[in-house]
RNA sequence: GCGCCCAUAGUUCAACGGAUAGAACACCAGCCUUCUAAGCUGGUUAUGGGGGUUCGAUUCCCUCUGGGCGCACCA
């Protein structure tokens, strides 16, 4: 238990007491919205209903009758709350010396006691571009995976890739004919996702493009000849690009699903599915016919025999049950799928499967010129916005470290560009869209990453000037903590934000933790000195931006973010 | 037509049913002989319309308007 959930005990403890029952719980607590309120507020109207009484009379008569002293330092009434002061030096205390105990295990929590989770994110296509809309996807999965650990699930993160479908066979298509003899550029998947933006306009203008890419596809999936082969090698090509993002963006995946390994099973089973009365046929077509839990109808099989998604996922799902065992499957996918996960549930759901399923949906990723479209060309992709983000940060860095070398900038730049990435994809609400703004994730001011970076490197070089010396140890006993008491106090809630954020699958609350976190150092540090303090002083305030830093650090390290000692 | 999501400041976003609806960007005016000015301070502006539930609604319910997205053979 943390520290400040132990003072929420106490102090409902106090009350119960004074109040001879048990009406209040730490969980009743609320923070009053002005710091000159108190700093916990207990709002009485329900307990004014238990009594049978008026809340403002509750509020007056719970005051007068808790007394102050001990970790209650203050207690006042404001119209139908009641609200208390903590002890400033024994929550100075208790915090700082909760972190420096805990390190990066401050915040974490057991609440997930140690439960399989399954997440599977990143489900990006092989002969595609891999652009913003996927870097949501990407960033939003690994932070939950991330978040959820940090609440004592075990997360297991895996990536299922579309390989198979007929948007390779497109690519393939218009790479013979008009790339064959081209020389290659170095980024191969990239090319590819080139490759696939011409397919799709140029299959508006010729007329027999739709025939010849169905038999493409239909050479792909026979499994041999040129064509076969060829897809091997450009899935290959593809593959690699997404490991190269995968590193870059420091993201790991436990296993790694292909439609192609998954499809041909699939397929064995559809006969099993309708004996099972699961499936039916109709219409020539092999449908779920699911209007009776009202959720309509899912195409399994074409009339033609071609497979739609379900006919790789169902497998898919199996195979991870059979392997991890999880508790909990959830899959991050668009917001735009939401049926089609009902109804694949509910097939699982019929097939026996007892794990918890979950449909973790975000909306998606728009420019402010409106949706993206490979067809129409608007579309940001991974690589064009990695290299302007890493173009302006380095530009940003060399502006003020004219004394660093070309290889500290680089590296100070990428860390920038990696945490603006994933900031700007977390830092709003998954059920909200994403107006992707290239020029205001190119500026590293207000609620970015870089101003968390900043602050942090900031603190690191106050820290590093003041030498190292090992655990001193702090006297908070004579001192007065007012300067610092809102800083603590927002240390003191960072458990709170991990345990929100992992309830709601919400990396933005840790974001959004962590801007006020920064903000309130900034403004401590522009009011009070901590060098040039007098010793204890000195020490304490050592202490206590030593530990902003460790939370920050916490904090990013949740989303996936590096900090920089220097930028 | 049926269903899901969204609507808050000029813009992009916040707000377990709770107190005076917060930030950031942009704009204007300040702050580097104190620890990194990617920072700080100050200033202007908002809950789409109408009903309900509640002591209390941005939040829950109904309805209207406006936008987005899904709804058997596109993946």
């Amino acid at each position: 238990m943390n520290f400040l959930e132990k003072i929420k005990k106490e102090i409902a403890r106090e009350i119960n007491k004074a109040l001879n029952g048990k009406f209040v719980k730490a969980l009743d607590f609320v923070y009053p919205p002005n710091k000159d309120m108190g700093d916990l507020s207990l709002p009485c109207f329900s307990l004014a209903n238990k009594l049978g009484k008026n809340p403002i009379k509750v509020a007056g008569e719970l005051v007068a009758k808790v007394s102050v002293g001990g970790i209650i330092s203050g207690i006042k009434v404001i119209g139908p709350y009641a609200n208390f002061s903590i002890n400033k030096t024994k929550l100075a205390q208790g915090i700082i010396g909760e972190i420096n105990k805990e390190k990066d295990g401050y915040g974490r929590n057991k609440s997930g006691k140690d439960e399989k989770v399954l997440i599977e994110y990143s489900n990006a296509n092989t002969h595609k571009e891999y652009h913003v809309g996927h870097l949501r996807n990407i960033c939003y999965g690994d932070a939950v995976s991330r978040i959820l650990s940090a609440n004592g699930y075990k997360s297991i993160p895996v990536s299922y890739i579309n390989d198979f479908g007929i948007h390779t066979a497109k690519t393939l298509w218009a790479y013979l004919e008009f790339y064959k003899n081209k020389e290659l550029p170095a980024n191969k998947g990239r090319f590819l996702g080139e490759v696939y933006a011409r397919s799709t306009k140029e299959i508006e203008k010729n007329k027999t493009a739709k025939q010849m890419i169905e038999g493409i596809m239909k050479k792909i999936e026979s499994r041999k000849g040129k064509e076969y082969e060829l897809w091997k090698e450009t899935r290959g090509w593809s593959i690699k690009q997404f490991d190269n993002i995968y590193r870059e963006l420091g993201v790991k995946f436990t296993r790694i699903f292909y439609e192609s390994e998954l499809m041909e099973i699939g397929r064995k089973m559809v006969d099993k599915l309708i004996k099972k009365g699961i499936l039916e046929l109709s219409q020539g077509a092999v449908i779920a016919n699911f209007e009776k839990y009202d959720l309509g109808v899912l195409v399994v099989l074409r009339s033609d025999g071609t497979a739609t998604y379900p006919v790789a996922d169902i497998p898919l799902a199996i195979e991870k049950q059979k392997k991890f065992k999880a508790g909990k499957s959830i899959y991050v996918v668009d917001t735009r799928q939401i049926l089609y996960f009902k109804q694949l549930f509910k097939i699982l759901e019929l097939l026996g499967h007892k794990e918890k399923l979950i449909h973790l949906g975000y909306d998606f990723v728009k420019l402010p010129s409106g949706m993206m479209s490979s067809r129409i060309g608007n579309v940001i992709t991974y690589e064009d916005l990695r290299e302007k983000l890493f173009e302006q940060a380095r530009k940003e860095t060399e502006k003020r470290r004219q004394d660093w070398s070309g290889k500290k900038i680089d590296a100070v730049a990428s860390a920038i560009m990696n945490g603006a990435i994933k900031f700007e994809m977390v830092k709003v609400g998954a059920n909200q869209e994403i107006t992707f703004d290239i020029k205001k994730a190119l500026s590293f001011q207000g609620f970015t990453a870089a101003y968390l970076q900043y602050t942090y490197a900031r603190v690191n070089s106050i820290i590093k000037k003041a030498g190292e010396k090992e655990n001193i140890k702090i006297n908070f006993k004579g001192l007065d903590m007012k300067e610092e008491h809102e800083l603590i106090l927002k240390l003191a809630k960072y458990p709170e934000a991990v345990r929100q954020a992992g309830e709601k699958y919400d990396p933005a609350q840790i974001a959004k933790y962590l801007f006020e976190l920064a903000q309130a150092l900034n403004d401590y540090y522009h009011k009070v000195p901590v060098l040039k303090a007098e010793q204890e002083v000195r020490d304490m305030r050592l202490a206590l931006i030593k530990s902003v830093n460790q939370v920050i650090r916490n904090g990013l390290d949740l989303l996936g973010i590096q900090t920089l000692d220097e930028m």
